[in-house]
DNA sequence: TGTACATCAGTGAACGCGCGTTCACTGATGTAC
DNA sequence: TGTACATCAGTGAACGCGCGTTCACTGATGTAC
């Protein structure tokens, strides 16, 4: 049996990047397999051949994306000792992320979870539970030790992620936001809302 | 120069209502023409007689949504005294209004700002500002007295509205919050991350 | 090392479907005098 | 009150476009012996 040939995984990643940057310029509804084609030089055959079809290109590059992101925010948040510190490197890293790749993020605001129905979206947090676990373990290790409100996981996460997402969100799509005043602000505005 | 006939208003929201009920039922990409008029009942002509196209309804029907929000909050608002009570309102009343009307705010939450572009997302603003002033003014002038944070406006929502929309979504997509205990919780919490 | 074979990667013309939209028309409602 | 006219409301068959997808095929790469 022959073994996956490695210009495939070029390929993959040619139809990703330019995948990213047609989104980036023409948002989603112009995110069609004709513009995927001329953007990334890419045949619509051979597209098929590594996706399946064009949801497929999609949901990957939201997952490499979101992989990166939650890598980044496991790692600041496993260089901390106390909730605060924790908290505040969790938002700051969130942030950051946002500052450096605007475009993923974007991205990853309005697919993750939005467009896609209850089922989908389930399927989609499962997938990145490996991922996910390091920082919902955190906060669940924090809760204990009773540094954090004795809130349900979910609840906290909506209220450290609530205005990051928004801020992000709004810092992309209406620029209203000095992004490094809400890096230097929020991390301790958020951490005041889920302490003990 | 004939008067509007009183029954084209009640075409468009017979319209508008169906909207909402397929929407609710097949998500964003079942939105369709063919879909509007069976559920309806009016005829694709008519229809774009009184929308001119597709997009326009999605517009109408997410301006009313947002209005009935807006006017919701601005009332909330008004009838508190202190910044605490104002915000801690402000904040249940979002919750309430997700919790009784779950299909618009699903709506909402997924064409307000995402889908459309900045420029779109600007103009539906705009045309909000008069409901939405209720509210900025409310917080601008709680600024002002030192009871909120000296922070921009854009922060201060997002810090207000952050969370609550996080809980909201997810309540509305996985269902795995409480939405009930969410509106005994959050309203103190977030007051504690815009207070002074 | 060379040859034969299997699998992977990639092409691009072609297809059919369903979408948003139009248009010529009929019927209903309101206005003028 | 009745008639003539203008505008609004509504119909539904028809259209064309562009979308996602397929498929028969060629070329490249890796494997077996």
């Amino acid at each position: 049996m022959g073994r996956k040939q490695q210009r495939g995984e070029a390929t993959v990643q040619q139809v990703l990047d330019a995948a990213l940057r047609v989104y980036a310029e023409s948002g989603e509804q112009g995110l069609t397999v004709s513009a995927l084609t001329k953007a990334s030089g890419v045949s619509p055959g051979s597209l098929y051949h590594h996706f399946g079809n064009l949801d497929g290109i999609v949901t990957e590059l939201a997952q490499r994306c979101l992989d990166r992101l939650l890598d980044e925010l496991g790692a600041a948040v496993e260089r901390t000792r106390t909730a605060r510190s924790g908290i505040r490197a969790l938002v700051r890293a969130y942030l950051e992320f946002v500052r450096e790749h605007p475009d993923a993020s974007r991205l990853m605001h309005s697919t993750s979870a939005d467009q896609y129905g209850m089922a989908e979206a389930t399927a989609f947090r499962a997938s990145q539970e490996a991922r996910l676990s390091v920082i919902t373990d955190w906060i669940a290790a924090h809760a204990e030790t009773g540094e954090l409100a004795p809130l349900p996981e979910p609840l906290i996460e909506s209220l450290i992620l609530g205005p990051v997402v928004g801020a992000a969100r709004r810092w992309l799509s209406l620029g209203d936001i000095d992004i490094e005043e809400a890096i230097r602000v929020l991390p301790d505005r958020i951490w005041h809302s889920v302490r003990a």
